[in-house]
DNA sequence: GCATTCAATACAACCGGTTTCATTGCAAGG
DNA sequence: CCTTGCAATGAAACCGGTTGTATTGAATGC
């Protein structure tokens, strides 16, 4: 590969000129310029990265933490994150952290030795804990769904105790009153804040949660299956089941199926998210519409601005979302 | 950020002692690795990548290319990826190429600029169109899924013409002669791989194909959906539908369930994949696993066997499928 | 006791760009 | 005509590690 010094020789002028030639082409004479240009081409020189990184001391990398690459609803974000990094001539390094406790740390590591420009975290896993002291300002940070708005650092994602109390009115207006929770992991924020919302709509009505009608477990197809089975053989008389993603409302689904209830008459359920599969789900899913890559899209916007200096807009984005109709729920009777 | 130098003072030793108290701690006496190592520790002393990888000319980076990062499948091969490359230590670029035709340059010249090591390329798009000679040697590739076995460069896939085979296979033990076959976009190899099966199962029976049976589209939901409407308005004899992927399949179930047919009486539906959803759907879904994330773990080794200079084993592995029996085939009568 | 050898460590070059500062040369102004 | 100023370019330092080579000193052998 050809090296800087070789299109300086060729050209007939210093290493510096042809550098500049590059970063700021206007310091040069026309005539030195075409010249110049001209042996980059003729020796197809290409600057090496890694020595410009060096010097500029940044990487153009952004570290993106996946608890779960796999999850349908995680890729889109990680889509729309792509699109806007792509944009700005950012690079991606990708991390499905699974579900060790420890790998938050990796990511303030790989900004200090320098292999990360800043961390676009996915889920819930507030770094803060690791770094509790201003972390916003340490490393640049970005945390995108289920984030805690009160959180010290910028973040994107979706009203959940809004859109889940708009998704439990609408069961409730269709007349439910017996309605199942199949909520997710009970200890995360994003968990509590739906049920919140729940029982917000709850309230309007002057009705309360039966905290006997909850039943928690993963945030997945099969947690949703084993969820739903445990729930519908404790609690017989459930109109309504509202799932607190729609990969659990697809597990609830076949196990409504198995249990040979004919879906939607005998059990409405709804979902959260609105992954593809939801619209072929038998029946199609009701759901609440996330909007995945625009929030992905926001993110990476947001630590672009955090990378470039500029200051942010606001700290907490709250993208809409909106309830997704279709065959899953219907009124009661 | 302490840099070597700061840790060598403390030490009282030279940069050059530090440094190889890292990468060859043997070399040290002990007395003085002790010292060094505790300076460093005080100092909270971590080696900047990039200065290091700019010494060593790597990234000990891979760019990772991917047709559609929304994809399960893809999602499941890329996370297979992703966890032996943190095994070795090699950080992902993941690129969403979309599909835009030119995308393939980027590779090649991020391992020319000296932003990654080497590609792995995802399903078919072979770069070998734009660098027609001897493309294997001049940059560290692999390609994987729907990958030609024939090709200059290591691949990790399975055998696609075999699979598809054994399905057929099935489908024909089943009593039905009458399948459609939802194919994928026709001028992919994979699917002209996977119609050969068909064609080898067929053939075993002393029967042929009927080309006005096959209905071509995207390998998606939508596409299913689609395919599968034109091919049941055309031929009201089938039954059977062999899909080339779970995602059509389920598109196709769509369909079915939407022209009033009862699955999987009326028609029997086949996939192939086994993506995590198709045990889910209704009825679920037999299809023909292939091994994601093991097609992906494999793709990192042969990269990370390639870039450390061993010799491959194998140029073109071909992992194991598996026919996955479940409800949406049924024998006909 | 002196030469030889080897372990331990320091010195300095190097990776390939970018950038600061110095230098040159030409044009404009007094 | 000489000075001043600016545009164009070159020389060299620099980023922060790694590594080849030189150096030192102690141990070993004869």
């Amino acid at each position: 590969m050809a090296q800087i010094r070789d299109v300086a020789k060729r050209a007939g002028v210093s290493p510096a000129t042809v550098s500049r030639a590059f970063s700021d082409p206007g310091k040069l004479s026309g005539e030195t310029l075409e010249r110049v240009l001209a042996a980059a081409e003729e020796l197809k020189y290409k600057p090496s990265s890694l020595a410009q990184l060096f010097r500029e001391k940044r990487t153009n990398t952004v570290l993106v933490m996946v608890p779960d690459l796999a999850n349908v609803f995680f890729a889109r974000v990680v889509s729309g994150i792509e699109r806007v990094a792509a944009e700005n001539r950012y690079n991606l390094i990708v991390s499905d952290t699974g579900d060790a406790a420890v790998t938050e740390s990796i990511g303030v590591e790989m900004v200090e030795t320098y292999r990360a420009d800043g961390v676009i975290q996915l889920g819930e896993r507030p770094l803060s804990e690791l770094h509790p002291a201003g972390l916003a300002c340490a490393i640049p940070f970005v945390q995108a769904i289920s984030a805690d708005p009160h959180g010290p650092y910028p973040t994107v994602g979706i009203d959940d105790r809004q859109a889940a109390a708009s998704m439990a009115r609408y069961l409730l207006a269709g007349g439910h009153r017996q309605i199942g929770v199949l909520a997710g992991l009970e200890d995360r924020l994003v968990t509590q804040a739906r049920l919140d919302g729940f029982r917000d709509a709850l309230a309007e009505l002057g009705l309360t949660l039966d905290e006997g009608l909850i039943e928690y477990g993963p945030y997945s197809m099969a947690g949703g299956e084993a969820a739903a089975a445990r729930l519908l053989s404790r609690c017989r008389d459930l109109t309504a089941l509202f799932c607190m993603s729609d990969e659990i409302a697809i597990g609830a689904i076949r196990t409504a199926h198995e249990l040979g209830l004919a879906l939607p008459d005998d059990l409405s359920i709804s979902g959260f998210d609105n992954i593809e599969f939801g619209k072929y789900c038998t029946p199609p899913l009701t759901t609440v519409m996330q909007p995945a890559e625009r929030i992905g899209e926001k993110a990476m916007a947001l630590m672009c601005d955090i990378l470039k200096g500029r200051p942010l807009q606001a700290q907490h984005e709250m993208l809409p979302t909106q309830l997704v109709e279709r065959a899953s729920v219907v009124p009661i009777g």
